[in-house]
DNA sequence: TGTTACAATGTGAACGTTCACATTTGAGAT
DNA sequence: ATCTCAAATGTGAACGTTCACATTGTAACA
């Protein structure tokens, strides 16, 4: 460790000839010094390459300037997920032009994922927490409502009523796929779902939007026209192949998600069939993939950039200790229509 | 703001009736101190729900156990790539299993972007940083070579002679990737470049890698089938298109990256030719889409995580002041053979 | 029974900054 | 020339921990 001495506030008030406070006020852009001083100090800090030690800015001011953003996903699941960057982009755009600084968490399942989660919760490390809610997140979240700092959750925050949220609208989203589905004239719409009902709100909220659709058309609700999924490329294959196995077959397949959809394209050709011509699919997410894809993946594309974004943002005003009056804020999703519709 | 006073390890000190360096020691876990009294210390530690912190600990200790994350991409440039949280998952990873933090500094070309990127550079906000170095790093990584504490770059350091880095065998890759072509016969291999030689090592590399296939299969490089794109699709597409136009198009491609690969195939399908059967592609990245794409695309795998987790094995090593052998750590690159070869 | 040695615990200082307040300086009004 | 007031600058204390060293307690030994 190379053991230099640090250059300290006191270093550069002596070399400058002023006090260490006038330094202080230099490097915190304090209106309080002559243009003159300012100018004298400002050479000495470079002249000495003196970099102002957070921590001990820190343990005085009470502040870290450091958001804490806690990610609960599997290493695995991290990588898969095309929003989760997109996100983070977002957040760290926010924090930037504030000054802060983003410590990352992830925090899976496995043992020292959960380390590093109790060390993010058990010590003072950081200002507040953007917390981003996942099909993982079983633990951990109800831990964060217990503790002093403000936090605010990506997607749905179920552990806590007084807790602050931001996430796209799923509903208005599926229900608009639905719709545009409805439009182009079809009747039986497939859906293919997401795991069990409850875990995940985000799906319940799409399903909803699918049925609201629906109804808002008049169309009946078919239980056999909805198969279950887990959001993987082959639960999507495997859901077609049992909607296509029906006595009526769907001539639309909704998929709550892109990899699913994609899924169901590849079946659907597999069985002779051609997308659109035959059947039409949609997705929800807009990942990657789904431009590349042939045909294009017609989808929901969620605003990731701008979550990330108005999350950092009301969690920097929940830090400030300013008002927001607006528990749960939803941002629209926005259908994307391509090739497969 | 929440204003309570916060617990001290002198409140819980003076709560357990011993004295604060005894509490300083329990939750150092120092094996100085008797079971019976870090029981109780603990319980009294829990019962005031004593959080100990970090600035304080940083300030006293002259470490901050954060690791600093640099991504000089711009925001759009890093939610396309694929790489990315999986390097950051490696990292991650292992920071967490030493007790280290990870804060994250995203640095693009804007103003705002270099402004995170100064900040990590002027305070000593972490013990040192880890550096992913892309396409855009032109400005930054300089600055970084002169500072103390100690970096790593995960890609090419061409700024600094003396420093440490960490990144796939390219060279390799792209040799095994050609030999698999060689090797099912076929002795017209166009390449899919990236952009200008020199701007980014590893395309370098990876061209490398080829010619020395070539040259170890007894083919002679040709130029004409070397065709220059820029990582994108359509740059792709618009490849392969010259590479068709040939008078004796090749009968195998290998783009250096998937995005393009997948341009390749689109293109060749699009001229009524089918994939493996009359030209085979090989990409290299192993983007997610790969496996999905139909065909699935041959590829070489980059081993993003390992990058990530070796880079911050080496950095805490550095940190840590123990000695590093090898300045330069390159790992392995592995082809995976799938349907488009 | 006194000495030794080491384990357990305690005390003062230090880490580098900001805050609250005190002091100095200088320009304008009298 | 003196006074006033605000702007500029300076000083002591505080933030909460760890480090270095001092003290106490206790078991093992002669």
């Amino acid at each position: 460790m190379i053991t230099k001495k640090r250059v300290t506030i006191k270093d550069v008030a002596a070399e400058a000839g002023v006090s260490y406070q006038t330094v202080s006020r230099v490097i915190n852009n304090s209106n309080r010094v002559t243009d003159e001083t300012r100018q004298k100090v400002t050479e000495v800090i470079e002249a000495l390459n003196f970099r102002p030690s957070l921590a001990a800015r820190n343990l005085s001011s009470q502040l870290t300037n450091i958001i804490g953003l806690i990610i609960p996903y599997s290493a695995d699941y991290l990588i898969r997920d095309p929003h989760l960057l997109a996100q983070i982009s977002g957040i760290d755009a926010e924090c930037s032009a504030n000054d802060y600084n983003l410590l990352l968490s992830t925090a899976g399942n496995s043992a020292s994922g959960m380390k590093a989660f109790n060390r993010f919760l058990t010590q003072k490390i950081a200002d507040g927490a953007i917390v981003v809610e996942t099909a993982d997140s079983t633990t951990g979240n109800d831990l964060l409502a217990k503790q002093d700092d403000p936090y605010i959750v990506i997607g749905y925050d179920i552990y806590n009523k007084n807790g602050y949220m931001v996430h796209s609208d799923d509903r208005q989203g599926a229900k608009e796929a639905t719709l545009h589905l409805i439009e182009r004239g079809h009747q039986r719409i497939g859906l293919i779902n997401g795991p069990a009902s409850g875990a995940i709100r985000s799906t319940d909220e799409r399903l909803l939007g699918y049925k609201i659709a629906l109804e808002s058309a008049g169309l009946s609700f078919e239980t056999e026209l909805v198969v279950r999924g887990d959001y993987t490329r082959p639960s999507g294959q495997h859901a077609t192949k049992q909607l296509l196995a029906l006595d009526t077959p769907p001539t639309a397949i909704f998929a709550l998600n892109d990899r699913m959809a994609i899924g169901a394209i590849q079946t659907i050709q597999t069985h002779g069939l051609t997308v659109p011509q035959d059947i039409v699919v949609v997705g929800f997410d807009d990942i990657p993939a789904a431009a590349d894809f042939i045909p294009s993946l017609t989808t929901v594309s969620q605003p990731s950039r701008a979550l990330g974004r108005t999350a950092a943002q009301i969690l920097l005003k929940l830090i400030a200790g300013k008002p927001v009056k607006d528990h749960e804020v939803i941002l629209p999703a926005k259908l994307i229509i391509r090739q497969s519709s």
